[in-house]
RNA sequence: CGGGGUGUGGCGCAGUUGGCUAGCGCAUCUGGUUUGGGACCAGAGGGUCCUGUGUUCGAGUCACAGUACCCCGACCA
């Protein structure tokens, strides 16, 4: 058939694009590096989104919106932070077009030239620093909590579904504080909201920690992450939350007069999240036969497949399968009656499944007879016959079940990957094998690199809430004294 | 930007040492039979074989150039 999707095992990166474009969550554009994401993918988006806009608001943040050009002077302000994106930047030059003179269709108009270029937002600290600054005069101003969900374009040379595209959308969250401790909290406070998301509605399970010094945000002074591992063994940078210092107070000026009347630089933070989620949700719980949502994400939790011969069981099945759904609505659980009478409930069944539904139901003429229906879950791809008699609720437990067993799936398959590791030579031969090797480390960019370059491996981060070590070693590489153990993979 | 590969109906591909009317599977459409794990039968429609130039009696096939896409590197959420 053609729906049908390759093998995890026989090639990975296959089985994902697959799982992306035949779970009809996107698919590749004509633009080079750009995607669209399919109503079945954005659906999921959006519930992300309102999730988690729900936990942001809670701590005090609002919504709010920037302009999608920055002006090339704004941009340049910043050192580390113009490094870190000038390589990347699709740039406006021109506001016009016009009639080709020789005829040939349309022509850039020359004369409209933009007197500064404006870089179309790779991320938008500088035009949002450059605002802020208006903003803020007193202590009185502070803190500022903006967050915006918009699109960003980063011009990346290699693309693939989700995880890197050239134009993507995400929410950035952007803070100004009083104290550096305000905003460092702030920052934490960010990313274990993150990690909360991350687990207990995406059943994905992550270690937050710090980046090294070398993986961190352009123009930070730290940066919290949270990590994710996929199938497949590498890590994936799921989120991230960055203190930024003064930096982008002092580049952009922006001061206040604090409570003893002196002038100061503002304190900030910044934090993101992306559409690469929907990768993550694919890579960490997706299997052969297709995806698999978690069902807090899924935007039918329930799919309710007839099965008839002659039009009275087909309306019979029907008539049951309405009171369920509205059993089902009063529960505030999303369901999906699939009549479509061209289709075989068999093709039904597998497409359900290649689209991730929770929980399937199937009911034809035997169920009518014996007061029954098929309950069919996708995480575990099994099926029983079950009374109809309070079939609502059994759902609802279910479905917590199955957000609860997705969670301890990616969490067993994960542990059964990281491990301890203190021999160079032994880091040589398992970090190629799709684990989190947990090492000691002696603080360096220079080691960090080295260890890069002879294996791609890098720090994930130094873990702050899981495999948090304190022991005393020796680095792995240089044989230096080392505090504590840091993670290592190979990422996405 | 370096290394490799591929361009043939909507999708996936075959096409021999150059040869006659360019095939196959899936999808689509029509009719019928089916329907508890991806149905079957019969019929139908759909192609500037990526572009250009060249070699040749003859090019999907050979040569050169261009172009697009994919994979592996470097870069990255």
């Amino acid at each position: 058939m053609a729906k049908e999707v390759t093998k995890r095992a026989e090639n990975y990166s296959q089985w994902y694009n697959d799982l992306a474009l035949k779970a009809d969550l996107a698919e590749q554009s004509a633009v080079r590096g750009c995607m669209v994401i399919k109503p079945y993918g954005y659906a999921i988006w959006e519930t992300m989104q309102h999730t988690l806009d729900a936990m942001f608001k809670k701590t005090g943040v609002q919504n709010a919106y920037f302009p999608l050009f920055i002006p090339k002077s704004f941009f340049s302000r910043e050192a580390e932070h113009v490094a870190g994106f000038a390589k990347e930047c699709a740039v406006v030059t021109h506001h016009r077009l016009m009639n080709d003179p020789d005829g040939n269709g349309i022509v850039v108009d020359p004369s409209a030239k933009l007197e500064e270029e404006l870089i179309v937002r790779p991320t938008s600290e500088t035009i949002i620093w450059n605002t802020y600054k208006n903003w803020i005069t007193s202590w009185r101003d502070l803190p500022i909590l903006c967050n915006q969900w918009c699109n960003v374009v980063r011009w990346e040379m290699r693309t693939r579904l989700f995880l890197r595209t050239a134009e993507f959308l995400w929410q950035e969250g952007h803070t100004a504080h009083a104290t550096s401790q305000e905003a460092q909290d702030k920052a934490m406070e960010m990313v274990k909201i993150y990690a909360d998301f991350a687990r207990n509605v995406m059943a994905l399970p992550v270690i937050v920690g710090h980046k090294s010094p070398n993986e961190r945000f352009a123009g930070a002074l730290d940066t919290l992450t949270i990590e994710a591992m996929m199938q497949d063994g590498k890590a994936l940078q799921a989120g991230t939350s960055h203190f930024l210092g003064q930096n982008f107070a002092k580049s952009f000026d922006v001061q206040f007069t604090n409570k003893e009347g002196k002038q100061e630089y503002v304190w900030a933070t910044s934090w993101g999240v992306s559409t690469r989620l929907m990768g993550a949700l694919i890579m960490a719980h997706g299997d052969d036969n297709g995806l698999v949502l978690p069902p807090k994400l899924a935007p039918i939790q329930v799919v309710m497949v007839p099965i008839y011969r002659t039009d009275e069981e087909h309306n019979a099945v029907l008539d049951k399968m309405y009171e369920i759904k509205k059993a089902l609505e009063a529960m505030g659980i999303s369901s999906k009656i699939d009549d479509r009478d061209t289709l075989r409930p068999g093709f039904k069944f597998a497409e359900w499944e290649l689209k991730g539904v929770p929980v399937r139901l199937a009911m034809g003429a035997r169920d009518l007879g014996n007061g029954t229906i098929e309950v069919a879950r996708r995480d575990t791809l099994t099926k029983e016959t079950m009374p109809l008699e309070g079939i609502a609720e059994h759902i609802n437990g279910l479905l917590e079940d199955i957000q609860q067993n997705i969670y301890q799936k990616a969490l067993d398959f994960r542990n059964s990957r990281v491990e301890n590791c203190d021999s160079w030579e032994e880091f040589k031969e398992k970090i190629g094998t799709g684990r989190f090797l947990l090492c000691h480390w002696d603080g360096t960019a220079e080691t960090e690199q080295a260890i890069k370059d002879a294996t791609k491996a890098t720090i994930r981060c130094i873990p702050i809430d899981s495999f948090v070590s304190e022991e005393e070693g020796v680095d792995i590489f240089s044989g230096k004294p080392s505090k504590g153990r840091v993670v290592f993979g190979i990422a996405y």
